[in-house]
DNA sequence: CCGAACCTGGACATGTAATATCCGGATTAT
DNA sequence: ATAATCCGGATATTACATGTCCAGGTTCGG
């Protein structure tokens, strides 16, 4: 199991965002520019958080994403999901109702089957701690320094 | 995220052993059959839970697989982990460490990211979830028909 | 002792999802 | 008007999971 990069690239850009106090977006090359990632395709990323209302857009020169909300009220989890979408990591094929399972009726099917009950209650233990914790909760545990340094950094490049 | 079907096939194949009350080594093929699954493949994700000490395997005529301890013994987060790989499903690759990172002296990468703080807690108590879990437990929760019903179909079968 | 049933592991083929690029269209600042 | 920018469709590339095949060992039963 593996969570795709873009996990990694959108959840800095959440954290670069809420680091800039400014109120201007910023555009996809400053921040792939930043992380020196692939440009067209973190801008593809961008785009799904904006339809999550994660961030929000500003078309035209000058144009570029910020924050849809405060810090406060965007948890990890939205961005998680929002990246990589929200369906559960174990998808259940029901093989149970096959070949042995083929011969017997429907209703013993009835019920979930008791390895999906467990999958999920482990995946939700996973989602509700993403869950609680905020943007904000990562702009204050990181080092001062480190948001001091981006926000020179996109002082210099402007 | 996904995991891979495999998950569910070994969770399932186990499970089945630990219904079947017999001493007998059942055999990849039978196992296939019961979930109408691919043999030559199943064999290869139950290989992989002989290695990580999960099953044990007896080769030659009437041979096969069967658990290689009892039931409360085995936990979910084992069978997971020999199917699916051990790592993390978050990967952080240091992209805090590129492009505007590059010039930042190396010190100040010597804590963990917060990202990666964040995500590795979450995945934790899905992990501790899936470790509290037990083969027995599963058992124990499933309807007692579909035991019998198993039972019946493998002594049918031979 | 032979053949059939089985596991083991390597090599290889296939399929699918994530990653990545490119382009044309729309919007906005200068 | 021009350049900068977002948007989204089409397409290419790559990585990985899935699946097949085969040659080499074991063990059982006759």
């Amino acid at each position: 199991m593996r969570l795709g990069e873009g996990v990694e690239w959108t959840l800095h850009c959440c954290l670069t965002l809420g680091w800039l106090e400014t109120d201007e977006p910023v555009s996809t090359a400053k921040l792939a520019a930043t992380f020196d990632l692939p440009p067209a395709y973190l801008n593809k990323r961008l785009q799904t958080l904006v339809r999550a209302g994660v961030l929000s857009s500003t078309p035209g020169a000058r144009g570029g994403f910020r924050l849809a909300r405060p810090p406060e009220k965007i948890t990890l989890m939205e961005i998680v999901a929002a990246t990589e979408g929200a369906e559960y990591a174990f998808r259940c094929t029901e093989i149970r109702q096959k070949g042995a399972g083929a011969e017997r009726p429907a209703h013993e099917f009835q019920r979930q089957c008791v390895i999906t009950t467990a999958m999920r209650k482990a995946e939700l233990a996973w989602r509700r701690e993403l869950a609680s914790q905020t943007l904000a909760d990562m702009l204050a545990a990181a080092p001062v320094a480190a948001a001091e340094r981006t926000r020179d950094w996109f002082d210099r490049v402007g």
